[in-house]
DNA sequence: TATATAAATAACAACGTTGTTAAAAAGAGG
DNA sequence: CCTCTTTTTAACAACGTTGTTATTTATATA
């Protein structure tokens, strides 16, 4: 086991300092000596030593990436996007599913480049690290730590304005209600503001819980809305997982999109063009996130001042399933 | 940035090397020194550098887990509770997300001490490592990666021989029908040959396929399988979440459990407890699971040879869920 | 009190790499 | 053919740690 420089230098006939400028590819060393060296190690199965390596360049070209809560499956998309744009970086990630202290200190000790943080809800835990800290969703309770995140207010907003522009009126939003996490309650609070600014009257029956934001949530909550007498002309749904469901509900019901009803549906993830109807979405796109993800973490890594807090604005796809009531 | 042992060493007024072997708890150095550095390490915010100790070491402490299937949200609580009995055992887990080979290759260069390897699908690859590898779920297509599974097959056999000693023979399956996963397709290899066994004659009917395994599917599936005028006496579901979609379709048919249908249920994961029935279910329970992989990798760190293959009994956990038609 | 022995600490090499500096080899100019 | 550059390669220190060996200090024995 561990093949080192020092072997390839051997077998080479030459200095294990060339052979090192060699596979850095260094131009201090002579094109066909290169050549040969980097054959050898090749050929002899060489793997750099990164424990060795970062050692000396303090670098580790690693991101690590702390996700605690893996059995949400809620950022996994993201996180492999964003891995995908750090690895043409020529970065490699790593996720620890630890505690936020601990991985933090995991990290440290690994001497990442930089961290990354996903943290759903506000808890409570203070850490120091000499390595920068780049959170993604709520703002860290770190006030030195900058935050990226999707604008979910404004994209509720902009859903209700694009909805009210169409005419409509009765608009209900399925989706958590929790107070709990911030993410949910801000797309909540969103919602009501769109109301409020297009003068459309909030009462609690427009907003339907779902105990998760699954597939199953949404079908059931969607069946058990359409139960009662009065529909709505028009339903927000809080995520894709969510709209999966109230689609099948309402297919269910022999309810036509946009005829009976409309929908528009939060998340801007690619998997909607598989939907079986053409279904207009808004937020930020899940692209978007990842690639402005990545940027950020790399400026940090390059010590770049940046904002404490980026708020990423979302954009409206429209599709065909909102209907023109004014038409 | 960046406090070392030499650091410690200056404030202390003792030498480095004696600031290494303090940190280590060596008995080489006085209590009351080792007292006085540990103080001032905590003090100065001392923070090991994973670099230098696995350069001299060759170890660090380290479990590198792959799992590139992190969309797929089937392992996570695997890996969860594994993660834990490393930790407790002194060890850091880092999740790679990349493909087999990249990932192989960056836990090499990082000399995780053990590589587990969580894969889905057969696919084709084919590594070279010089750290030892567990497989979990199912045969690495490298001979020589020693291979830990539950024993899916067994466990169906035992389903349909428990229910059969009920005096069930209407039966039916609910689950992944695909040649695709290996996984899926040796439950229903054990379904088929404990009817078998059980003297129960086979027809397509009793396998009632879902697109995947979530709760869902299973709800759908039980529903469009109760509107058919022939019902089965007893469900077999191949997963937890699926059984919690059939329990809602069976609850929304009015029927009762076990008085009308009984069902068993694949996975023997904690959750049940918490589900409306009390549900019989059958499989390694997911601590003994993570138990037995934890120890199969610190045996292997450790340089014990092992089996190549492991496979672990299920367990029949019996509950109110099956009726007795014979009482 | 001098000496042998044990305990505690210090010094140093090594791990595999990189960056800098020194040395050797090759070319150019007279 | 000798000197002066320039190109190429070699040598070496450094990174932060551990394990081994050497040195100092304390303790026990005669």
């Amino acid at each position: 086991m561990g093949v080192t420089i020092k072997d390839i230098a051997k077998h080479a006939g030459v200095s294990y300092s060339t052979v090192s400028k060699a596979l850095r590819d260094s131009p201090l060393v002579k094109e066909p000596t290169k050549k040969k060296i980097l054959a050898i190690a090749e050929e002899i199965g060489y793997q750099p030593n990164v424990a060795a390596r970062s050692l000396v360049s303090k670098k580790s070209n690693t991101i690590g990436v702390i996700w605690p809560t893996i059995e949400r499956v809620a950022h996994s998309a993201l996180i492999t996007r964003i891995n995908q744009y750090l690895e043409d970086q020529g970065y490699t990630t790593l996720v620890s599913i630890n505690r936020i202290n601990t991985a933090v200190t995991t990290f440290n000790r690994f001497q990442v480049d930089a961290i990354l943080l996903f943290e759903d809800t506000h808890s409570d835990y203070r850490f120091s690290s000499s390595v920068p800290v780049v959170s993604y969703g709520i703002a860290s309770n770190q006030p030195e730590v900058p935050t990226i995140d999707a604008n979910r207010r404004e994209a509720m907003k902009e859903a209700v304005a694009y909805l009210h522009k169409l005419g409509h009126k009765e608009i209900i939003y399925i989706g958590e209600i929790s107070e709990q996490d911030p993410l949910q309650a801000d797309k909540i609070k969103g919602f009501k503001q769109g109301l409020m600014e297009n003068n459309i009257p909030f009462s609690d029956e427009m907003l339907i819980p779902v105990p998760e934001l699954e597939q199953y949530d949404g079908y059931i909550a969607t069946k058990a809305m359409l139960d009662k007498e009065k529909k709505p002309s028009a339903i927000i749904s809080s995520s894709y997982d969510c709209t999966k469901g109230i689609l099948l509900a309402i297919k269910e019901y022999n309810l036509s999109i946009p005829g009976d009803i409309s929908i528009i549906s939060y998340d801007n993830v690619p998997q909607v063009e598989k939907l079986e109807y053409s279904i207009t979405t808004v937020g930020v796109p899940l692209d978007t996130i990842a690639k402005e993800v990545t940027n950020i973490l790399l400026d940090t890594i390059e010590g770049k001042q940046m904002d404490q807090s980026i708020l990423l604005q979302p954009e409206i796809n429209v599709a065909k399933s909102c209907r023109n009531l004014y038409s």
